[in-house]
DNA sequence: TGTACATCAGTGAACGCGCGTTCACTGATGTAC
DNA sequence: TGTACATCAGTGAACGCGCGTTCACTGATGTAC
């Protein structure tokens, strides 16, 4: 063992490989059908296999889930920090990077923020990414120039939290954060669901709006 | 023919009551595993009826599907005119009507405001529904006592509609009506899908600031 | 370099399940005379 | 009031389907000497 941990073996290349051609496979039957159509026979269809040989892969539909699930979070979580990276981590940076994902696959939004897979509980692994998606947020906005969380050195500062480094994370903030996130989930799962369709006002503008008196406050 | 279509026959009776309780039936099944899990097969076993009976009732599972999504529209609508005539037709009464309505049973909220089911298309009928709501939704909007479309006889009225009757519907009015359902419906859909879970704010709370902030406009 | 063995990807058949839907049929309820 | 017929609720069996999952097995790839 030791170091050569990192030089992986053909073997396992492989495996990791049609790992994530299963993935792929995966999200395309979400994309087409909703969660409830994912189907590891209809994977291996697809994929040329028998229905049996995918359960080298995955040990379940549940574990399938469970990662897509995983990877969705994380996806999310990774945009929102390349936004920040990019110097577009204030809100409406966040906000459009947000809409821009959920736009690229709706049903992968769906099963971040839609409503619970009927008989399925996600790990308890993704508490922690939901957690850090609030942070993102939450920095944010202490950022805003006339936010009352902008003053340094608040004397309400609770604890040092777990992952927040020495920073104050006022209550204003984060009911602020709150407040992106209720909203801008309101207009966008209403538009993925096709329930803002006959508005003469495009969602995109709602969208936009909704952002600026956030950022505003 | 005749005025005698309101004597109903026995036979007729006995028909609406078992197609009610069916419907009761679907619903509890929803209720219990989301709409994906409606199975007519279910509901007979349940009942204590052949599967094949069931198609006396409802020529198939769309069919039901449909009458529920209807029902499901018409109990909204029901519920938003009945807080009308109960003098709480304002903002702040029909907010807390709507969240009184999709809290005694999600998966009918989500029926209506949710992702798209799978592999269904609802009928035309549900779209005059809709509208009836944002009807409601923006003749309370107008009568807020600052709104520009409060001020009688505004210049820029649009003609005619269907629904109303000679009130003026301003755009600003239904620009309001929209934020109404969207920030609302923010809130609503992250708490019945359990995303709010560990918000220290209680998510009625949240709702209620949500719903003050959009009455005080 | 060659041989013996272990590992592992993938197969094919099978099990049990629940589903939507159709069909020929039985038996009870209502209707016409 | 009684008889002949029509209507209709509900049954039971069957069809075809797709699903998740298990199991014994084959064949190719890698590893140890």
């Amino acid at each position: 063992m030791g170091e050569a941990a990192s030089t992986t073996t053909p073997r396992e290349r492989y495996r990791q490989q049609v790992r994530s051609e299963i993935k792929e496979r995966a999200w395309e039957q979400i994309a087409a059908a909703g969660t409830s159509a994912l189907s590891l026979s209809g994977i291996a269809r697809v994929m040329g296999l028998s229905g049996a040989g995918l359960y080298r892969y995955f040990t379940s539909r549940n574990e399938l889930l469970t990662e897509l699930v995983h990877d969705a979070y994380q996806s999310l979580v990774g945009t929102l920090r390349a936004a920040t990276v990019q110097g577009k981590g204030d809100l409406a940076g966040l906000g459009q990077a947000l809409r821009a994902w959920a736009l690229d696959d709706p049903q992968r939004y769906f099963l971040v923020y839609g409503p619970p897979v009927p008989g399925y509980r996600g790990p308890a692994d993704v508490a922690a990414l939901a957690a850090e998606i609030m942070d993102i947020l939450t920095d944010a906005c202490a950022d805003l120039p006339d936010a009352p969380a902008s003053t340094p050195e608040a004397p309400l500062a609770d604890g040092p939290g777990p992952s927040s480094v020495g920073r104050a994370d006022t209550a204003s903030a984060q009911r602020l954060a709150i407040s992106f996130r209720t909203r801008l989930h309101g207009v966008l799962s209403l538009e993925l669901s096709g329930h803002l369709a006959g508005m003469e006002r495009d969602a995109a503008l709602l969208y936009q709006d909704e952002l600026d008196l956030l950022a505003a406050r």
